[in-house]
RNA sequence: CGGAGUGUGGCGCAGCCUGGUAGCGCACCUGUCUCGGGGUCAGGGGGUCGCAGGUUCGAAUCCUGCCUCUCCGACCA
């Protein structure tokens, strides 16, 4: 390609809405361009990524054995209500009328769609197993889309679904894909974990997310130093401490904290840590009334535990401050679980404490050295808190790490949930009626592009791995419309690159270097060669990968071996 | 959804308080001198000032309504 005939539109400024890196440099780039909240138009260059990454993943699809189909975006109800997801989705959910007042929606997923197909086309067990997928636009309408593409509203998934007659052949088909996941993120050349997760709202059982590393990334994801175990810190049991709680030390005493409300403001004030404190959580009751849920003060909540605890409500809400004034009588900020008349949950490591700091219950007093059993009855303890880094990992070997990371996959066994509620059987060798089991794999394609970045880029711009490179080399004439000579060495090597097949870039653009060099840099051509009279003069050009500090000047006579070098495997050696 | 902002050439912004017919930087076009890290100088094109209504001799500016987009939002209890 030459720079003359592409449409590169690189921005020199930082566009202000641009929260995290990818989405700035996305944006700097020419990649994407934004037309609504969450809606985004891919430019050639960003389009060339994201196929990329489809034909990538496209190649290990087929490979294991899946087959493409492509199903729509616009959904009747009928089949939603069927599965009956039309009333149990939310907002998300795009509904929409045509002009015979038919209801309908864009798709979030394909479930529905892929099971319509299934119990259309396949009709005996003879044609399982199967695994169809596409690569497809999907539509969620989140409350609050940012981020660039890594949350939009408009999205490109690869998602599949697999068929089986039973639940060790859904195993089987869940294991190809978790390897051919495997392959996918190996040839992305990309940072990733898998990890157990939960499986959320798709439903089914097992479930396996993978994770891009960055630093940037909304999961955390815990793992453990020694062993194989990883998760997502959401679904990671929080072993009770090991050893017995200490005996009291000091008699409880009541104290005036004026204006500490917050954890940090008690452990300041008090001269305490974090850790010898309790946090004092009220969420709403199954029932309507309040429950509380007590942590030590430098634990976070997990949402997942605490609204599965029974009669708490779920999805888990945390009380209206209105609400805890009137019931409790009593303001937040000093709360404590001593006398309150609400059912109290503790998290093992607060019932662990000793000689605590918590809430009194009365407007800005705190009661020190309270003890579990003297000062109040024993609680009963359960685990509704966040691992943390150090603590000891759930199968026993090692101690928990804590990484974050990106969701960009996402494999599930589904079982009958939508075989069933669709009605899709297969005869079985009995010729009699069965559900299948189903699996469904997502790959979330957009995000895939924005990870890589995040994960990948420095202060010029990013730095694609070169499986997902929009060219794999940049070559910059410098006095392209001057230089005979330059145009010339130029012009022989971009067209033996060609012939090479190689993806390359001429700039050919009558632009001053550090223009070139800056613009290559931003949209992160992995490699890049530089053609100029000085170095022909010595029968030399140079080269700089995209990564290196500095450049280096090489030989004239040996271009083509240059060439096998960098990108061995792809170059004749003629 | 609740809260806070915002809307002026493609992008980033000033002007608004104190009404007088729109300006700056980047980008773009022409020429010029430069030519190995986002250059110089000169000239130029491009804007229904979010939309609708109102006040006024006169509205980007004041008033009313609507819309858009952005940010923040319950681990501080």
């Amino acid at each position: 390609m030459r720079a003359s005939r592409f449409h590169l539109a690189t921005l020199k400024e930082t566009p202000v809405d641009a929260e995290i890196v990818s989405h700035q440099l996305m944006l700097r780039a020419g990649m994407i361009r934004r037309h609504a909240a969450g809606i985004y138009s891919w430019l050639p260059l960003g389009l060339r990524i994201l196929r990329k990454v489809e034909q990538i993943v496209r190649e290990e699809m087929d490979r294991a054995g899946a087959l493409e189909l492509l199903m729509p975006s616009f959904q009747p109800a009928e089949l939603w209500q069927e599965s009956g997801r039309w009333d149990q989705f939310g907002p998300e959910l795009l509904r929409l009328r045509d002009r015979h007042q038919r209801d309908a929606c864009i798709g979030p997923t394909h479930e529905e769609i892929i099971t319509d197909i299934f119990r259309r086309e396949v009709n005996s067990y003879r044609q399982l197993p199967v695994n169809f997928y596409q690569i497809q636009t999907k539509f969620r309408d989140e409350i609050r889309p940012r981020f660039g593409v890594m949350r939009s509203r408009e999205f490109i998934m690869k998602d599949a679904y697999s068929f089986d007659l039973d639940k060790d052949a859904m195993q089987r088909a869940y294991d190809i894909m978790d390897q051919a996941y495997v392959s996918i993120f190996d040839r992305f050349g990309l940072d990733y974990r898998a990890v157990s997760a939960d499986s959320g709202a798709i439903g089914g059982s097992t479930s396996q997310e993978f994770h891009v590393l960055a630093d940037s990334g909304e999961d955390a994801i815990a793992f453990s130093d020694q062993g194989d175990f990883a998760a997502n810190i959401e679904t990671v049991e929080a072993l009770p401490p090991s050893s017995e709680r200490a005996a009291p030390n000091a008699a409880m005493e009541t104290v005036d904290t004026p204006a500490m409300r917050t954890i940090d403001d008690l452990a300041t004030g008090l001269g305490v840590s974090a850790r010898q404190c309790l946090k004092t959580l009220i969420a709403e009751a199954e029932d309507g009334g309040l429950v509380a849920l007590v942590l030590r003060g430098d634990h976070e909540l997990n949402v997942l535990k605490a609204e599965r605890l029974e009669g708490v409500a779920s999805p888990l809400r945390l009380a209206q401050r209105e609400q805890i004034v009137e019931v409790l009588g009593n303001d937040i900020g000093s709360l404590g679980p001593i006398g309150l008349e609400i059912p109290v949950f503790v998290d093992h490591s607060a019932a662990q404490l000793n000689d605590f700091v918590c809430g009194a219950n009365q407007e800005d007093r705190h009661l020190v050295n309270a003890n579990w059993g003297r000062d109040c009855a024993e609680p009963a303890s359960v685990d509704i808190r966040n691992v943390t880094e150090g603590d000891p990992s759930p199968d026993g070997k090692g101690q928990l790490r804590i990484l974050r990371g990106i969701e960009v996959g996402h494999i599930f066994q589904l079982g009958q949930k939508y075989s069933e509620s669709m009605q899709a059987t297969v005869l079985d060798e009995q010729g009699k009626a069965v559900y299948p089991y189903m699996g469904c794999y997502g790959i979330g394609v957009t995000r895939v592009v924005a990870a890589a970045i995040e994960q990948n880029h420095d202060d010029s711009g990013i730095i694609w791995p070169d499986a997902l490179a929009p060219f794999q080399l940049a070559i910059c004439p410098i006095n392209y419309h001057k230089s005979e000579q330059v145009k010339q060495a130029a012009d022989d090597f971009y067209h033996s690159c060609r012939q090479q097949g190689l993806e390359v870039f001429l700039d050919d653009r009558a632009l001053r270097p550090g223009v070139m060099f800056s613009d290559m840099e931003l949209i992160g051509v992995p490699h890049r060669v530089v053609f100029s009279e000085r170095g022909l003069k010595q029968q030399q050009f140079e080269y700089k990968g995209r990564r290196d500090d500095s450049a280096q000047d090489l030989s004239l006579d040996d271009l083509d071996g240059f060439l096998q070098q960098l990108f061995p495997g792809q170059c004749r050696a003629d």
